[in-house]
DNA sequence: CAACTACTGCACCAGTGAGTGCAATTGAGC
DNA sequence: GCTCAATTGCACTCACTGGTGCAGTAGTTG
């Protein structure tokens, strides 16, 4: 087997990825320790995801992880304890990365920081860019894996979905909810029930990106992508938009 | 692989049933025993799902769906080959039902058989019962299994998602698109790209009841249901009803 | 009865992978 | 130099499971 080159390779470029992320390295001495425990932990968590996306539960060998990971399996025993927790923790990680991405989208939904007055063209133009961005989040590779690591092992991890979810989906759709009810009541939309709203226009994005996308295993052209969120956003205004 | 003898076994069993079913002028003594063979056939493919689904892929064993058909293992080995070869037929099988249920359904949008002029009225509530019996349908135990099952395993079994997709989910928003746009034409919707509007429409039922159902692990009470499909027509409606 | 096919029950092999034990190593702190 | 914790490499156990072989049975056909 050439693995143990390779793992160790692995161990060293992903202890120079980290100690460049963390290149502020004053005191490197003292935090050497714990920081190094750190970095391991995450390359870990890191590397199970991509084992897990990439096999699926059952077919991910904690030997394989170990040595993406750059690391001792026992290493990987030692943080972590099991398996089953090895693939739980890797989903929450994955799952906090994206939603931080997804939020930060949803941020930028708001009436504010313009110099025109607000109208319905602006409207439109800032619902797009979001629509655009939030398609091109929810397509990314590690988006779909963690989806379907979700639905292929909800039936063994049912509080997964709430950990999961109460992280990313649900999070999503509370934010883009709270900018609709600004909206709403700033005019700009008409009155309505602003769950309801985000929901609906969360479906209008995702729902088509199924099957266009193959369920994560095709990549989508930007012109696709770009026709998508304008349908939906052209839909969505149908329906919530300011009364003509 | 030592899988070749077993593939012709089960090449051979595959043909003798397709030509079964298709020389109906067989000798009674000769349907009898081709009977007994595909209702076991059936009730193999039938277990095999229902194990899957529970359990996925790679954790199902064959012995335990051999149990659940009722069926000595060999018997499976004999009808199927092989475990991959079992899981593809059970969810082509599985996606036949599901689809068959899903067609029949859509079938019913249309704007004859109404004794009273077809206004906007009747329009909405043809949809909204359509609507209905689509959530219900999409929202039922196999269908989401079936679901859960492509989503995990999409990555190992790439082909399948053509097979099942083109049988069940293309098939349907295909057959919905047929009947918008002969609804388009008779000016009951506004002009519109049928396929397009299919597409949103059903985004707008199966994209809510993602959350709603958590994956299909949660039974979904009858009114949520009708908030839901009165919610997605009402916004289809808004963005493809006829022009007020 | 003989032949044949489908089916059954059982034992068996071989591969795989989770998890453990142990000795050796490294590096930081004293 | 010494200690302690983290880590590593290796060998190992143990359970599970896909797939096969074989002998025997039931039912049908001729």
């Amino acid at each position: 087997m050439t693995g143990t080159s390779a793992a160790t390779k692995a161990t060293k470029t992903a202890e120079e990825a980290g100690a460049g992320e963390s290149a502020g390295g004053a005191r490197a001495a003292r935090r050497g320790a714990s920081r190094g425990r750190i970095d391991k932990r995450e390359a870990i968590l890191g590397a199970a995801f991509t084992v897990f996306a990439h096999r699926g539960y059952a077919r991910a060998c904690m030997e394989e992880i170990a040595e993406v990971a750059g690391v001792a399996k026992h290493t990987v025993y030692n943080h972590l304890g099991d398996k089953e927790n090895v693939f739980r923790s890797a989903l929450e990680a994955a799952a906090d990365t994206v939603m931080a991405e997804n939020l930060a989208v949803v941020e930028r939904l708001t009436a504010e920081g313009h110099d025109t007055p607000f109208g319905p063209d602006a409207l439109r133009a800032t619902l797009d860019a979001v629509a655009h961005q939030l398609l091109l989040r929810c397509c990314d590779e590690r988006s779909w894996s963690l989806r379907r690591l979700l639905y292929a092992e909800v039936a063994r991890f049912p509080d997964l979905l709430e950990v999961v979810w109460g992280r990313g989906a649900g999070r999503l759709k509370q934010s883009l909810a709270d900018r609709l009810a600004r909206l709403s009541l700033a005019g700009h939309l008409r009155p309505c029930d602003p769950a309801e709203a985000a929901e609906q226009l969360l479906a209008l994005l995702t729902g088509p990106m199924e099957a266009r996308s193959r369920l994560g295993t095709r990549r989508v052209p930007e012109a696709e992508l770009r026709a998508v969120g304008g349908s939906a956003v052209r839909t969505f205004l149908a329906a919530y938009g300011p009364v003509a």
